[in-house]
DNA sequence: GCTGGTATGTGGTCGGACCACAGTATCAGA
DNA sequence: TCTGATACTGTGGTCCGACCACATACCAGC
């Protein structure tokens, strides 16, 4: 739409191309792009540009590129968003862009959101039972998405860009939310009562705790949004853990705080349970983090 | 960290190159990375796949390229996530991946929560007047991000990849929040109170008032997710134009609305606040989509 | 019918070659 | 000496051709 004069650059002009053939449905996830000797042929451009562009939609999480032949070869359109925000956030705290004081903000705010929620859908359904498919949380206004359920499956999310630790919770898929819901967190919860488990493996099961709740809300954007903000500050994590005085007894804490969360929401208690993830975030990076609270001014997130 | 094999793919190992040295600190926003000919010398990689790294590196806000020769020239290192953001989600809901409610559930859970956040800040200013300086927004745990100044300024955000309309308000500056603050946000609904103002305008200055918001919270990731949100259903909201009886009504009470909301922040008054922007932004969208109201059980933010 | 090699086409990478561009150094002229 | 235009240098941007590794599809031979 915008005019911006057609940008000299032709690889750009590949990326316009592709996302206006997405844009009008001639290019479903699943579905393969042409080689890039034909895109570039079709374009009149180099192959170069064709694959500086299919490399910015890899990293967008936007295509799925193999070699060799056959059906499964070539430029597949996926939707995997989780990679590629983590790995978007990731470089931006990397370069200074992303404050990690707002990334941990950010957090507050989502999952605060995701946990009042969740108790809130939690009351309704308890309230009337039988129509829950009534209230099919993703499926707004886009029914067809179960044609992604071709290509577009739960794996390869590795082959994302920055796939270092998203976390082991899929991202991709689960189109109405509810896969696993709340009873895949509690699972990593009892992971977690695990005795024999190192700190690295706790903060990962913690992490994928904390990306399953997103999941459980149905919110797509959210999840891939959590994934991303929780990867780009792993490595502060790791960094704290070493902060830490009593790792038993923070472990302990946190395990005890995590069933808090889970209680309230199943209560249906929404302010109990907006309260109590922000307290746990918020205490978790103010006990790790050497700075002042990233908390603000005041409470941000339950009134 | 973690092993994953190093990927055979030569751009990759350029881009984790890049992302070490940006996390290794000797490589701050504002420098040159080495040419793209050095750069493969040096990794031992071809021209092409230090270009498809660099390519990536542009997609994501990392860095700005310049041809030519001197200080402005090659790849510099920058951090404008507005663009990226915004790049990656309007992909993203082009290939279905994002719902386009989920876009709008998390534009209610962000939007909220900046409106009130934003309210109890003005109440906190009010109460203790004088030291306002100390609760200084993004400079959590970052102090260091003034030696962002010099090449990161808000100029060339045009040149990341999506660029099409994020609207036109900056979103890479700002380090401590407040760059306008509130009055550039009622600037913007002076502006709107023209009455020679085309529907599309109208909603261009409607973009640019709520990211001006989330601008005025000092938040970096907030106000680039929500650039991000906005972009990415930009058209359908140029779509659902056409679907408005009275478009005179109709600007007259989104102007109301908007004035309510700043008139709640400015009050004090948070959870109005709250309830304002949430309606706000629900009521359009129940108004311009066809489909059921976005919002899915129960009021999602306001407790 | 099954098995194995072969043909084909894919992405992945490399190297080279140009071009346009923007500074900078150089040198001729006043 | 100063000034101006010129040539030079190095940058990214693009294209091309070539090769490789790989995975499938095909087909001859068993």
């Amino acid at each position: 739409m915008p005019i911006e004069a057609e940008s000299p650059r032709a690889w750009r002009a590949v990326l316009e191309h592709v996302e206006r053939r997405l844009l009008d449905g001639d290019l479903l996830p699943g579905e393969r792009l042409p080689g890039e000797r034909a895109l570039a042929a079709d374009l009149g451009v180099g192959r170069s540009s064709v694959r500086e562009a299919l490399r910015v939609l890899e990293a967008m999480g936007l295509v799925r590129t193999a070699s060799g032949s056959g059906p499964n070869a070539g430029a597949i359109i996926v939707a995997t968003p989780g990679g590629a925000m983590s790995a978007l956030m990731r470089l931006q705290v990397a370069a200074h862009g992303f404050p990690v004081a707002d990334i941990v903000r950010t957090r507050l705010i989502l999952e605060s959101a995701v946990a009042g929620e969740l108790a809130e859908r939690a009351g309704a359904e308890a309230g009337l039972e039988t129509l829950r498919s009534s209230t099919g949380e993703g499926a707004g206004l886009e029914t067809l998405r179960s044609s992604t359920g071709e290509g577009a499956g739960l794996e390869t999310l590795r082959s994302s860009t920055g796939g270092s630790s998203t976390g082991g919770s899929s991202t991709g898929g689960s189109s109405t939310g509810e896969a696993g819901g709340l009873p895949a967190a509690e699972r990593l919860l009892d992971a977690m009562d695990s005795p024999d488990l190192e700190p690295a493996e706790f903060l990962a099961l913690d992490a994928a705790f904390h990306l399953a709740l997103a999941e459980a809300s149905g919110n797509q954007v959210v999840t891939a949004t959590m994934a991303g903000l929780r990867s780009s500050i792993e490595g502060y994590a790791l960094d704290g853990l070493a902060r830490i005085d009593d790792w038993h007894a923070t472990s302990a804490r946190l395990r005890r705080e995590h069933r808090g969360v889970v209680d309230a929401i199943r209560a249906a208690d929404a302010p109990t349970a907006r309260r109590r993830i922000h307290d746990h975030i918020s205490g978790y990076y103010a006990e790790t983090f050497p700075e002042p609270a990233p908390t603000p001014a005041a409470a941000p997130a339950h009134a």
